[in-house]
RNA sequence: CGGGAUGUAGCGCAGUCCGGUUAGCGCACCUGCUUUGGGAGCAGGGGGUCGUGGGUUCGAAUCCCGCUAUCCCGACCA
């Protein structure tokens, strides 16, 4: 039996083709830089949504909805803003096609060119605000706090298959507030959410830190952010959340009546997550047998293949299978039986391993004999027989076990291509190995951008919790209050 | 957007340099029999605008030009 996986290969878009699209996961698409989720793969984004849309409830949040298309004099309002923006976006001039003279195929109308051209959004801060000026008038309308789950279109030079695509799904908060205060504590509450779904669920251990002024959204007074690190040594910003001071507000004119009566502009904060997170969650656990899927995002927890001569064999294993599906869904552990018959057993296993599936029982007349089923973890690869006797209560916390495993084995990585490095000179080294290097700093752009041309490597954040120790610059030598975080980055 | 590589069956590829029967291989697919505790074996079978548009030629997957998509490097960047 040949095979077909390749071993994991240095480049992650090998890691796309022979993983994702041969896990069925997605595939690239005829359209430039875009990508169809197959449904395996939109099984995974709709329980990421699911989990997100609850915390995001729970934090008081409500979602709403925004157009795909946002006027183009919109864009230009705040200044920043149309700076980071206006190069990659995607512009509808024309509304209506004609068919063409010679009778092949249709062509644009000219006559139908539009008075003013739309933008596609690459993110809606333009159109919401322009929005929240009609919903605002007094410090009673405030806070306003929105979600929408939308897709947007950035017409990059470069794509990657998840983490940067031409077209992409995601959310995106967007909160309206009447002090300062309240709308950086807004932005810190939801970068929060972002580090436990990563953690808890995705089982991606990340640091919470601030983004440098070169690396900070356009449009924002400060921008927040969970990064994480792949198994090649390359970091990924997994999350961002923005406090966007008055720059808006000031923008669209959005202003509200305080309590002594007097008018204020309002304050913004905005954040979102998208499906580079699927990127993110191949690239932290998968192996060279396949992907492997926390137990908590995984569409289902556990399969179970029956092994069987005849159909005398498959009828008992049948009858045995729906008593522990039963007693699994009863814990709320989503299951799948495979019994399909034209696929041999030997291919299952490889298949749902393929897949990430964590957890795989297997039972054939041996085990219906002794009363037994056989239990293959994902994470670790190893196998063991068990008795059936129980076995509910056995996967439930076996599935507990694998989720911290997998999080403990990316979080031993990240500590082991951690370090500190002290001089330029080792840091040149250090970078080519790839992990986070944690570094003194000046806090100029100055010295930060010749690091990037020297070096390509950026700061990914000021880190939020952690070690505060003052030191000297490692290329200035001049002061720094603490220790930043350095790192190639997708 | 600059440099390089690639595009041939669902997937992976050979054939292209040096133009010449009916375009081939592996996997997958279909039929039959035997199989089923780690991607089954044998036999038979089906599937192709050779990315696309033009040009050269008696003849183009093969040579020339344009376009397009993918991958890598760079620039750009949530």
């Amino acid at each position: 039996m040949a095979k077909e996986l390749t071993p994991r290969s240095e480049n992650y878009s090998q890691w796309y083709i022979d993983l994702v699209n041969k896990a069925d996961l997605a595939e690239a698409s005829a359209v430039r830089g875009c990508m169809v989720i197959k449904p395996y793969g939109y099984a995974i984004w709709e329980k990421m949504q699911h989990e997100l849309d609850r915390m995001f409830k729970e934090t008081g949040h409500q979602n709403a909805y925004f157009p795909l298309f946002i006027p183009k004099s919109f864009l230009s309002k705040e200044a920043s803003h149309v700076e980071g923006f206006a190069k990659e976006c995607a512009v509808v001039t024309h509304y209506r096609l004609k068919t063409d003279a010679s009778g092949k195929g249709v062509i644009v109308d000219p006559e139908a060119k539009l008075e003013e051209e739309l933008i596609v959004r690459p993110t809606s801060e333009t159109i919401i605000w322009n929005t929240y000026k009609n919903w605002i008038q007094s410090y009673r309308d405030l806070p306003i706090l929105c979600n929408q789950w939308a897709n947007v279109v950035r017409w990059e030079m470069r794509t990657r298959l998840f983490l940067r695509t031409a077209e992409f799904l995601w959310q995106e908060g967007h909160t309206a507030h009447a002090t300062s205060d309240e709308a950086l504590a807004e932005a810190r509450k939801m970068l929060n959410v972002y580090a436990d779904f990563a953690e808890n669920f995705m089982a991606i251990p990340v640091i919470k830190g601030i983004k440098s002024a070169n690396e900070r959204f356009a449009g924002a007074v400060e921008t927040f952010c969970i990064e994480a690190l792949m198994q090649d040594g390359k970091a990924l910003q997994a999350g961002t959340s923005h406090f966007l001071g008055q720059n808006f507000a000031k923008a669209f004119d959005v202003k509200f009546i305080n309590k002594e009566n007097k008018e204020e502009l309002v304050w913004a904060t905005s954040w979102g997550v998208s499906t580079r997170l699927m990127g993110a969650l191949i690239m932290t656990h998968s192996d060279d047998n396949g992907l492997v899927l926390p137990p908590n995002l995984a569409p289902y927890q556990v399969v179970i293949v029956p092994i069987y001569k005849d159909e005398n064999q498959l009828n008992a294993i049948n009858e045995k299978a729906e008593n522990i599906m039963t007693a699994l869904r009863k814990r709320g552990i989503s299951v799948k039986y495979d019994n399909a018959d034209n696929k041999k057993p030997g291919w299952k296993f490889a298949e749902y391993e393929l897949k990430g599936v964590p957890v795989r029982l297997a039972m054939g007349a041996r085990d219906l004999e002794n009363g037994t089923v056989e239990v293959a973890r994902r994470d670790t690869l190893t196998k063991e027989t068990v008795s059936v006797e129980n076995i509910d209560a056995y996967v439930d916390n076996l599935l507990k076990e694998i989720q911290a495993n997998i999080f403990k084995k990316a979080y031993d990585y990240r500590a082991s291509v951690t370090r500190e490095v002290n001089s330029y000179e080792e840091f040149k080294v250090e970078i080519e190995k790839g992990g986070f290097l944690m570094c003194h700093w000046d806090g100029t752009p100055e010295t930060e951008e010749k690091i990037k041309e020297e070096t390509k490597a950026t700061i990914r954040c000021i880190p939020l919790d952690g070690d505060k120790t003052p030191g000297k610059c490692m290329v200035t030598g001049k002061p720094s209050v603490q220790r930043v975080v350095f790192a190639r980055a997708y």
